[in-house]
DNA sequence: AACCATACGGGACGACCCGTATGGTTACCA
DNA sequence: TGGTAACCATACGGGTCGTCCCGTATGGTT
């Protein structure tokens, strides 16, 4: 009897190359700010990142997994700043948001994404969970700041207000295409930030 | 003397089929409710139709154009009735926003629709020319009332307004697929007109 | 009545992509 | 030194795309 619960998932076989897997990110990226979400296959991928699509596949179930992965996962969730403010703090949040759509591969990528994901049911889930869920807990902390400050109503529809914020940065930017810079995330926040003001 | 300029361009040859041209509208809204846009193929709209594809080339350049034109056609722009307060407008004119994006064609259609337009630049432009300017008409009107009455600014970003109106119904209904009803144009209303009221 | 231009339905085309095999090779572990 | 599994490359069957061509139908013009 030789190490018999030796392991529960021994690593057996030739282990994966983990350059390949960035390699692999990388190239989704470069297409996506190129050549668009459309052109961006698996196929390209993998012949841009010098790999066979087997090991794409054997990675990610698919184009909208590893889209996903490739462009929303460097960004880091800074807390927001308390400004003292709702209105300040809202722009603080809607900056970040601005950016975090604007940035090269993400343009590019998040309006066929977004198709992809609302058009099958278990993705589609995942929308709120995963695309929203960072700018979500930032909210609900600057909301409870401007509770605590008799600023704003302690029952507030926070999901919805979430889907007006991104709704509106997404539709502005991404799908209109119209410039975002640090006034458009003033500019919103004074129309939405004074909406959600106690009255 | 008999008719010497007998029209510019005398249709000659043989005239189209009007049948055929709502024959592949109507297989172009039941392909699109049924199966969801990217099932939506003009091969498969041609069969259904009875048509060949030629024939539908023929009158659209493309899947874009065609769904476009199958979804967003017969709605008849009804100007908002005066309710007397800014915020009752916007109720109203959310309301008829939201029962446009969650009709049973339009729903399935609009994610991918918008992906297809956000992706081509001359499409793009159309966005805003063609989906928002019923709806933009109507805004306006709105907001001239409001201004008499001394309700708001009459220097507000209009166009950012309604695209915060058109992303938040898109993005809460159309990507997220969340329940929508009278109540919640009454929610949006209420964040967003606060904010645009003068203060 | 003859002619001509165009639309018609139908089908074939080459290109592309998908997701899944199938080899021959390579790296790691026991 | 085997065993195992990932590596890359290539090929597969199935699908859609947009274009093109066929033979036919249908109208106006001469």
């Amino acid at each position: 009897m030789v190490t018999v619960m030796a392991a529960p998932d021994a690593p057996r076989g030739r282990p994966r190359d983990s350059r390949a897997h960035q390699a692999i990110l990388t190239a989704t990226a470069e297409l996506l700010a190129e050549a668009g979400y459309a052109a961006t296959s698996i196929g390209a991928v993998a012949a841009r990142a010098g790999v066979g699509k087997d090991t794409v596949y054997r990675r990610w179930s698919g184009k909208a997994e590893l889209v996903y992965e490739a462009v929303f996962t460097q960004t880091e969730a800074v807390p927001v700043p308390d400004t003292g403010t709702l209105r300040g703090d809202l722009t603080v949040l809607l900056d970040a948001l601005v950016r975090e759509f604007t940035a090269p591969g993400a343009a590019a990528a998040l309006p066929g994404l977004l198709a992809d994901f609302a058009a099958r049911p278990e993705l589609r889930a995942r929308i709120r969970s995963q695309f929203l869920a960072p700018a979500k807990s930032r909210l609900v902390e600057l909301f409870e700041r401007a509770v605590q400050r008799g600023e704003a109503d302690p029952d507030l529809p926070v999901d919805l207000v979430l889907d007006t914020l991104a709704g509106a940065v997404f539709f502005h930017t991404g799908l209109l295409g119209e410039p975002a810079g640090p006034q458009l995330a003033a500019q919103l926040a004074a129309i939405v930030g004074r909406g959600i003001e106690a009255r």
